[in-house]
DNA sequence: GATGATAAAACAAACGTTTGTGCTTTTTAG
DNA sequence: CTAAAAAGCACAAACGTTTGTTTTATCATC
């Protein structure tokens, strides 16, 4: 278990009166390939795992020009959503050999792209990137110079990256449509930052079940136009008072959905009794408050893990590097904040 | 913005007729320092901007035997507690210039040590741990090497390592006195993995206030053994037959409270009518827990950042590596989970 | 017009690997 | 006993930096 004094290839050759040359053939498996005798192959070996040594993987990085290192950019790494992608891209990057350096861009897309391309820089194999804002036309170069990046969560499909994300539509769907099938009409619905990919395919999911069910679309019901707590609160109390008619709110982020419950607590309305709601990804805490939050989750640990393996085919084989997306099933979490309410207008 | 295909000093100088040298020496800003001509300077760094060009770190980290880079072990990303000190981690190492290479350890030792290893073959700069486990034997070796390596959180101060942690003592303390103002006497105490360094500190905060203000000490009171939610609804559970007079719990973590809630909520026990509860460690979402969870705050981002600063600051001076322990303050933040009782008894 | 400063930059080695090729020595075949 | 093949290994270059030392040209000084 100690670490040796041995640390380079050169110190070791001269332990066996062997050419480095030969040490790191034997230390990578190559020996029968280069008829290395077994008795030279054996002792080196030993020795190797005995003084628990590695060859330096800065000077492999140099001389193979591959680092074995993925970049993650995280815009926010405290937010539990992204700490669950994260964790899992660090578990199954470990189990093939890869490390990870982290960059959390701070929700600032300027930061993002400086972390982007000090990473680039720092030689990483591979990236994955949760992509704060509306667009990254830097990305483009990118994708032209066919890196090895997958994007996830927020994803620009059009880039021609590979991209990994929920199945938001049909999560916000499956959502609005269980909220219908429970006789609500007047469905609010707390939209995260506009023009990202997850947000309008959550509205689309959303306008998609009213129209199937013949249900009016209103616009004034879907406010917000950011993620967090903060906006989830006001943008409640706006529309309790724009239509103090809607029986239930569909909020699309866990945060929003915080937020709302404290602008309905503040109002005294009950949770479900006077308004529904139900969130949008699910975290452990969601099934303490009161009520517990029905909610649609998101497959987070999936969605790292699947990251990780698309980007370790893309690395290996960058001919199917364009356009593979995947979409991966989100589920719906039925707790106790719906309410079901008898809607004679549409029995 | 576009980078070029101009990656190497050897490149650059081709392009101006000079050498890789004066390239380096230019990039390096010891121009002066080494004569070159102004003007030489001046185009080749108008170049190395606009071609958006750095030398790169791997060869740079052979040469130099610095990788600009710190390894942070966690032993779950997911959990938010270890998410908020990893994003200050990244936060302030970024400002240093020094990039965050991740490990999960998965609460699991071997795996902490394992990654460990890794990341010292991988020729971190130095290191930043969150240790899983009573012991961490293995680190003594690196203490006597006196590697740049700092503790948090889970710290052993036995072993000459810096670290920093909240003030659990304080902390505890502070808790346990706020709940006997209150009243309380039959204070039980939901403990963390015993034999940790948190857990050891919390208890004795609480054991301490106890005394201090001659309440009797029931060994029967301190039940668990580990910081996760089932724990807590189990041992809570237990607790209530075991001891069904007591008024209060103190769960020392987040995740013990969330299920000592559980477990209170299925025995039909009010919060904080029939029993009033206090957690450990502050997270957003215990304030929209009903009823909002009274606890004591760790500095997370605080722990974070300093101990990057601990870290940096014992890497440029490894004369100061040993034994500077740095204990953050907690504050108690009062919600609506503690009942003032009356006790005629102590009255 | 030699002498020595000084300016400007190049040389070369080193960091620790990996790898194509070349060099001995031993073994085998005929 | 010779020629060819196989075994076992070493050489040297390359990856892209950095840095102590040299080199070359330029200029001023006496």
């Amino acid at each position: 278990m100690k670490s040796s004094s041995y640390n380079s290839l050169k110190l070791i050759s001269e332990k066996f009166s062997v050419s480095p040359t030969t040490v790191s053939r034997v230390l990578s498996g190559q020996a029968k390939k280069y008829r290395i005798s077994p008795e030279t192959e054996k002792a080196i070996k030993d020795f190797a795992i005995r003084e628990n040594f590695t060859p330096n993987p800065i000077a492999k990085g140099l001389r193979l020009k591959k680092t074995l290192t993925i970049g993650l950019v995280i815009p926010d790494i405290a937010n539990p959503f992204f700490a669950g992608i994260a964790s899992q891209v660090v578990n199954v990057a470990r189990t093939h050999g890869y490390s990870i350096v982290l960059c959390d861009s701070e929700e600032n897309p300027a930061l993002e792209q400086q972390s982007v391309e000090l990473l680039w820089a720092r030689q990483v194999d591979g990236m994955i990137l949760c992509a704060v804002g509306q667009t990254a036309d830097y990305l483009v170069r990118y994708a032209r110079e066919k890196r090895p990046l997958v994007l996830v969560d927020r994803v620009f499909p059009d880039l021609g990256l590979p991209y990994v994300s929920a199945d938001n539509f049909s999560g916000a769907k499956a959502a609005t449509d269980y909220l219908l099938d429970n006789g609500h009409r007047r469905i609010a619905c707390l939209q995260g930052m506009c023009g990202t990919a997850p947000s309008k395919a959550r509205v689309s999911g959303y306008t998609t079940a009213l129209h199937a069910r013949g249900v009016p679309f209103d616009p004034r019901l879907v406010a917000g136009d950011s993620f967090g707590e903060q906006s989830g609160y006001l943008d409640t109390k706006l529309l309790l008072r724009a239509a103090p008619d809607i029986t239930a709110i569909f909020a699309m982020s866990n945060l929003l959905a915080l937020g709302a419950l404290r602008a309905l607590r503040e109002e005294n309305r009950a949770v479900p009794d006077d308004i529904s709601v139900v969130a949008f990804d699910d975290q452990p805490y969601l099934a303490h408050l009161s009520p517990p939050l029905t909610t649609v989750a998101q497959p987070h640990l999936e969605m790292g893990a699947a990251a990780v393996k698309l980007l370790l085919d893309h690395m290996r084989n960058p001919a199917n590097a364009m356009s593979s997306g995947l979409l991966l099933p989100t589920s719906l979490i039925i707790r106790k904040s719906v309410r079901k309410i008898s809607q004679p207008t549409t029995q």
